[in-house]
DNA sequence: AGAGTGGCCTGTAGGC
DNA sequence: TGCCTACAGGCCACTC
């Protein structure tokens, strides 16, 4: 399940193939892979066309539209260093050569029209495949860029996703180079700017099950069921212990076993249970070997031997140990 | 504002 | 063998 882990890898992978590459080419197979993809009005503004986005099926007529306009507007953009805050993963655009045009002459500077950027979340199965032109399909391939960059010569990037949770979009930057819909995603804990008084500031003042709050990514980005339960269990503390009863100490612990279990998945290049993550080679990571809670329940918890509890939480899983994560 | 819930999706596993 | 159901869960829209 790609979290903050899993989506830096694939950052950190597709850096060096797409940085300064541009998109000679373009296919959307499936239109549901853009919900996040608002179409341009006549104005040029972003204009909702009365579909797709979240809880709405997106009519065969407006997907074609969609398809159309995303297809219509990444050609000819020239990416600049992928960016990642929390699960969102953005490639800036530099500047677009408009096709058929000829030479640099016809290319708009990004610094002329507002800021945009080619916006991914990958949400439950999503993958970003790096292949050769030639290479066969892999399964589930929604959207399909051609890029031709100065050294490696022409490369595809495949979005593939299982499930469609995940979606790509074309979306303008804030004044603060953040996509607009990502505006209102926290900072993650491996962000050198991340605030931690803040942070633990405001995660102490909430009533709500502390594993309610490591999900809330307004609060604190890129943790999901996975390592939010693996943080619990490193800090010792029981998901539905509320945030108010958090002493200061207690919440440090907490953010410091949070980076320890991100910094460690980074390191084994993320958690794949199933072919549903993988890094931009189609290769699986292996933090899976290292899990402690999530997904062992009934399983003996490997500090204390206590059998590990599975409850059902928020329309997932909770896994904990009850021994030594008590609730107070 | 915060809490809580439903819906989006499809492949896989397990029961019968 | 094949049909059915439950399950996986990040995010957003919605209600209260």
């Amino acid at each position: 399940m790609p979290e903050l882990p899993e989506v830096e890898v694939v950052r950190a992978g597709l850096a060096p193939a797409v940085t300064g590459a541009r998109v000679i080419a373009a296919e959307v197979r499936d239109p549901r892979a853009l919900k996040r993809h608002l179409p341009l009005g006549g104005d040029g503004a972003p204009s909702a066309d009365g579909e797709g986005g979240h809880g709405v099926t997106l009519s065969d007529a407006a997907g074609r539209a969609r398809a159309a306009d995303f297809e219509r507007r990444i050609l000819g953009i020239r990416f600049a260093a992928p960016v990642r805050r929390g699960k969102f993963l953005w490639l800036p655009v530099a500047e677009r050569v408009a096709p058929g045009a000829n030479g640099a002459a016809a290319a708009e500077r990004a610094a002329a029209a507002p800021g945009l950027a080619l916006l991914a979340h990958l949400g439950m199965s999503g993958q970003l495949l790096l292949r050769a032109p030639e290479a066969a399909d892999d399964r589930h391939v929604r959207i399909r860029l051609w890029i031709e960059h100065a050294e490696h010569g022409e490369l595809r990037v495949d979005f593939a996703d299982q499930r469609l949770f995940g979606s790509l979009a074309l979306d303008a930057l804030t004044a603060e180079g953040v996509p607009g819909q990502a505006r209102h995603i926290a900072r993650d804990p491996l962000d050198p700017r991340f605030d931690d008084a803040v942070f633990l500031q405001r995660l102490r003042a909430r009533p709500s099950g502390v594993k309610r709050l490591l999900l809330d990514q307004t609060l604190v980005s890129g943790v999901g069921n996975i390592y939010a339960d693996e943080a619990l269990w490193r800090a010792r503390l029981h998901p539905e212990t509320s945030g108010r009863v958090l002493s200061a100490r207690k919440a440090a612990e907490l953010l410091g076993a949070l980076r320890d279990v991100f910094a460690q998945a980074l390191a084994e290049g993320g958690t794949s249970f199933d072919a549903q993550y993988v890094n931009v080679n189609g290769q699986a990571g292996y933090f899976s070997r290292s899990i402690e809670v999530y997904g062992r329940g009934g399983k003996p918890c490997s500090r204390c031997g206590g059998l590990i509890k599975r409850v059902a939480f928020m329309n997932r899983s909770s896994h904990f140990c009850p021994v030594c994560q008590r609730k107070r």
